[in-house]
DNA sequence: GTTGAAGATGACCGACGGGTCACGTTGAGC
DNA sequence: GCTCAACGTGACCCGTCGGTCATCTTCAAC
């Protein structure tokens, strides 16, 4: 150990130039969504165009490193709020933490809307959130908190959807979202109400992702 | 009149003409969103794409014709339910129409967010329809169908954000919008749940749209 | 300090998209 | 059928974007 850094084969600087990369891209990519391009971003992280591809081969690879990072702070989220008491606080919680933080990400909702430009590691971890949901969902609706067809991978489509309803008052009315979320558990509460009329979702993705 | 038809000012062809720019550039839009290009319009409609901008001076102005379209027909079909008895099941129907209009259309949810590319006509018309589903939901909440403070504004943001909800199952289950076009509801009718934490929103539009 | 390899760089490339224009074509009025 | 203005056309311009590469720089091991 040299006392510095005790990298295992990566030079200090190359590290620390990723996490730069990392963080431009990141809030280049909550900017202006999937339109962020790759010059904007060398650019915030004050480093050549080069070397953003030195780190990332395309540009698909560095959104899927961002979607990762995104995705497994959210599932991370669900795992911790599985221990609560009061799964319908948890859930809630779960959702509020969620859109919140989608609130602030437009590329989001644009790459869970497109299967074809999904790294397989993105749909895994997609995937995984929809497990560590249902388990807070499931606790939930054993609880009867929330009504009895509702799916973790329900919950995961609402975050996107919420978000959507107030995305044309973000400018003006940052937290507005926190009205449709309010809306949305009211009628995942509605216990009373009968049952839905579509099939609850199965898996995000299908086996045959159309050619285009 | 000669008998085949009978424009003020215009050419037969052109009037036909750009009919078919219209048809294509819908299907356009819908399917690819605004990155639809005008090139591809041009094939679709069968000419070439210098015509395109003989009808329509920019790529904007297109669109804005395309948006006028679809709100103008919102529009009418909220004016038009506006003078059904039940106020409830109106609401309900003009919803379900929306959605269904929506879940066809990946352009509406990327223009209504992004009032930066709109055209003052166009937020006119989004600021018309808000009004007739405003007439709409007046009486639905009168009638006790609805909770007492939802207004129009937050009806047409909904069609936004339930569309976006079932976007991602929209290739293997192009019906999933009802499930949570049904989940949306049940909240609406939530009339014993309490007053939703943020206020109504007021107007779609801000007189200063950040000049980015 | 020397050295070698991994890393950083920015000029460069091809593709593509919005928009223009000089020219050929067509349709309506006489 | 003649005429002309409006219309249609597609080659072309320019800017941008994703991606590459020969060259220079820098870190770290000795």
């Amino acid at each position: 150990m040299t006392g510095t850094t005790a990298a295992p084969g990566q030079r200090a600087d190359h590290v620390r130039n990723r996490r730069l990369l990392l963080d431009a891209a990141t809030a280049a990519f909550a900017e202006h969504g999937l339109d962020a391009s790759m010059g904007e971003i060398a650019q915030r992280a004050g480093l050549a165009k080069g070397t953003v591809f030195r780190h990332f081969a395309s540009k698909e690879d560095l959104l899927a490193a961002i979607m990762l990072q995104l995705l497994d702070r959210l599932t991370r989220n669900a795992d911790r709020l599985h221990r609560a008491d009061d799964a319908g606080a948890a859930l809630r919680e779960f959702m509020t933490d969620g859109v919140e933080t989608l609130a602030a990400d437009r590329a989001f909702c644009e790459v869970i809307g497109r299967p074809s430009l999904q790294h397989a590691e993105v749909r895994d971890a997609i995937d995984h959130l929809c497990v560590a949901v249902e388990a807070l969902t499931a606790r939930a609706r054993e609880q009867g908190a929330v009504r009895g067809d509702i799916t973790g991978t329900d919950i995961v489509l609402l975050l996107g959807g919420i978000h959507q309803t107030a995305a044309p008052l973000l400018a003006g009315e940052p937290e507005a979202w926190r009205r449709y979320l309010a809306l949305a558990l009211d009628g995942l509460c509605a216990t009373d109400a009968g049952t839905l009329p579509h099939p609850p979702p199965g898996h995000l993705h299908f086996t045959d992702p159309e050619p285009s």
